[in-house]
DNA sequence: CGGATAGTTGAGTTATCTCAAATGCAGTGG
DNA sequence: CCACTGCATTTGAGATAACTCAACTATCCG
């Protein structure tokens, strides 16, 4: 891969979509620069898919009319910065507006595991509300837009409104999902099933945050990525994907990934 | 388990300990039999762990003299009998009040993955009570006897009362930790490190129920198990702990489990 | 242009798997 | 009480998926 072309990167291809449409969820924007506003139209996606944590967490109430307030406004991290480091007491739930982030976690020897990519809407995990753990660490993987709520807070307006309940409870449901299938495709699949997988379950909550049409997304992670995730390493990773691009099942320019053959995709991520 | 000697199977030993004591939680018993009476017994290790969200269900209101009230009678389940196939809509949230469980994922090529071992006072998984998910299998690993929570029931329980809440928050938190550390296990970790870890997992879920004590505990997994929760080949299992034996880090004899040398083995556990 | 980061590719290594055979042990039925 | 069956464990030998090391190329960015 690497073509030849000449190329696009992830924060060119950004900086050419549609401009800022002050967030269509309501959300304070003073103080942004406008760069960061632009980044903003992430919210968009939140509210497209069915992403309801930050949304809930703006209102007041359950009452859908009441103006959204005390948000806090969202917040700028550049490509690589960390957000919330392992040694750092995690004093906020931190929800992304846009850009992607993760969650890992590093040993002492420098060995990595990702967690979970974070989307925008995602928030690092829901754990955090009720007992932060150290370890963890939040880290931009491109430019991110991201709001943090104060831990103490959200914890409050939880025991005062049922309907919020519900709502984290999906969150949590669908963490809890992923987490086990990542745990699964770790212990019991092979190389290529779990980065299919992957790339498939990626497509997937992309294309339901309208960040993915036709098969065709943004795709800014490293391969370093990919391997973090799925516990192979970056060299291999270069192999199987290799392998796919040959073989036409998905094809890589740039910072844009396209799946060319979503059944064939399917076949390899599930049958080994 | 079921061993030749008349002594030291889970439930023989269990029986051993102080007497029912109509359920310290003041659960209702009728209806059971002596056999599961006996078993029963295993509702204190529930309580003594910090492990109350059975105990937090069977109340009615947060008043703790409140009286007892719709608490489902246990249920008795035989050794690797299923409690909830993978094809069974999960009406219910169970919880184990005595014996060995698990819950796993089985693939469709046979592959299987252990996401947890269930002990006294331990749910399938919270995420249960927000949105069921198939695929999913309860299994009793010693005989067990478990209650099952109509899920409807929870939820509206939950929705009344806030102080559920914070008891979920601490379950959920507790089991998000463990599905993460089971990844970085599953990832980036040696099989020895892998299998050293779980053994010291598990005495410390142990302990905190009095199930062990002087690094010595009931162990009635079969390898097989260790292996579907390892990521491993029952094989493989075999060979690191016969090793593990052989160095004097552990001893197995029959049913029980003795860690000889806990220092060494966190060695082992936490550098490669 | 130079330096840094990311990806590719080859060659050799290794952790873990697969297959297979042997042993032990528990439970069953005659 | 014994032969028989089935499961769990052990152990050996060979196979393989994934790793490590290393060199090379491409791309990005100042």
């Amino acid at each position: 891969m690497t073509s030849t072309k000449p190329v696009s990167t992830a924060a060119a291809q950004r900086r050419t979509s549609p401009r800022p449409q002050p967030d269509a969820a309501g959300g304070k924007t003073r103080g942004d620069t406008p760069a960061q506003i632009g980044l903003l139209a992430g919210c968009t996606a939140c509210v497209a898919g069915q992403l309801k944590l930050c949304a809930a967490l703006r209102k007041k109430t359950s009452d859908p009319a009441e103006p959204p307030a005390d948000t806090p406004a969202p917040e700028y991290a550049p490509a690589r910065r960390t957000i919330c480091g392992r040694r750092e007491w995690p004093e906020f739930v931190h929800i992304i507006c846009s850009g992607w982030a993760m969650t890992s976690i590093t040993h002492a020897d420098g060995r990595r595991q990702i967690l979970s990519f974070l989307l925008p809407g995602d928030s690092e995990s829901t754990l955090n509300i009720f007992q932060p753990r150290f370890g963890r660490s939040i880290e931009a993987i491109t430019d991110v837009l991201y709001r943090r709520f104060k831990r103490e807070e959200v914890r409050e307006k939880l025991f005062s409104r049922p309907d919020l309940i519900e709502t984290l409870g999906q969150v949590w449901s669908e963490e809890k999902e992923r987490a086990d299938q990542l745990a699964i495709d770790l212990g019991r699949r092979m190389a290529d099933e779990r980065i299919a997988r992957q790339l498939l379950e990626l497509a997937g909550r992309l294309g339901k945050r309208g960040m993915a049409s036709e098969g065709s997304m943004e795709f800014p992670l490293r391969q370093r990525h990919i391997a973090d995730l799925t516990g192979l390493t970056p060299v291999h990773v270069s192999r199987v994907m290799s392998e796919f691009q040959r073989t036409g099942l998905i094809a890589i320019e740039g910072r844009t990934l396209r799946i060319l053959d979503v059944e064939r995709l399917r076949r390899v991520a599930e049958y080994r």
